[in-house]
DNA sequence: TCACTAATTCGATTATCATCTAATTAGATG
DNA sequence: CATCTAATTAGATGATAATCGAATTAGTGA
């Protein structure tokens, strides 16, 4: 998880003088006494803010002789800005968990027997995700239950009551505190049902 | 200037917590204790951070009995993720783009028929933006359309109509996520109209 | 109305950090 | 080498902010 990264660069710019060294130097390079007098600052406090935006990468820097000049790596600056958009992207399995209702008929037709009870628990995430929702139809909303309750509704489809209340709780069905169980509202679910 | 605005996000996502609770919410709404329990911390730290986003817009709420569900607004969260590189942007071009009414008035004659159609779009940068700035009067602020739609509203002005979205996403008139388009704020906007 | 639950406020503690001044370093030039 | 310039370091100060426990509030349901 590259969370430190994203977190530094953020507090980076968390800062006014640092976004307007960044704004400044977008219209090309600069040096720092040029930069502090552009700003109203001191030499030193241009150090300390320059020392930050290159440590994250944002800039590079050149001698020319007794002066060093500032450059922005606008490519850096997009790459870390749009980081965090796509983080946590790799769980994030809401877009492609869209089933449409004739896959849905079929998988539910293949995972349950004839009188209703469900021959086993799908390994394939999206069918299991399909399985787990029409099954918690049995949960009413708005309602306490127990732990024994959750499981008495569960039996009659399937012996393994345990490993479907889990992944009810786990997949954001349902919600337990402390031993009470109630269902989640419909947009916390992993798919649309 | 909008420097306030994008030093505030920054600030608030530069915080390792911060960042954790807009990853979960990713997933889904979660409410406070919740997220308390999968970070580790107490109701109150929660509540201190979640003000803190809700503060920049970044997450909205809905209460369901006596439970608040804290969702994340990720839309916001682009837009303010890429402000920074837009920044400087427009002062940039501000100075250079200042348009007086009366060349405005004479770039719109020259560019546009009798009937009301573009003639051709200009390559001149500064006559383009006078053209797109005229054209994207026909989008409503805080509508969302879809690319057809965008579509549709060029067309009467101008066969290419798929130039001119282009250029209005590159100049920043619109903002495009996943196949859906808005208007921009005008300070976002390269020239004053 | 009363009890319960989730959220919030408040105050205290601790850590981080922006800025300054003064002193020092690094390189360039004569 | 001596000197100049620009940048950096070090230390001090004041402000901001993350977290917690305790007390309080808001809203629900009996």
């Amino acid at each position: 998880m590259q969370l430190d990264k994203v977190v530094q660069f953020h507090k980076v710019l968390g800062d006014p003088t640092r976004i307007k060294i960044v704004t400044l130097l977008k219209h090309g390079p600069l040096h720092g006494q040029a930069i502090a007098n552009k700003l109203g600052l001191r030499p030193s406090t241009i150090t300390h803010h320059v020392a930050k935006l290159r440590d994250t990468g944002l800039i590079f820097q050149r001698r020319d002789r007794n002066t060093i000049y500032f450059y922005l790596d606008e490519k850096k600056l997009e790459q870390n800005a749009k980081a965090i958009l796509a983080m946590g992207e790799e769980t994030r399995m809401k877009q492609e968990m869209q089933v449409n209702e004739k896959e849905k008929l079929s998988i539910i037709k293949n995972f349950f027997a004839k009188d209703g009870t469900l021959k086993q628990i799908p390994s394939q995430r999206k069918k299991k995700l399909v399985v787990l929702a029409y099954l918690i139809r049995q949960i009413e909303p708005g309602r306490i239950y127990e732990e024994k309750e959750i499981n008495e509704v569960i039996l009659p489809f399937h012996e393994d009551y345990a490993t479907i209340r889990r992944e009810w709780i786990m997949n954001h069905f349902m919600y337990r505190s402390n031993n009470q169980y109630e269902l989640n509202p419909k947009e916390m679910w992993p798919l649309i049902f």
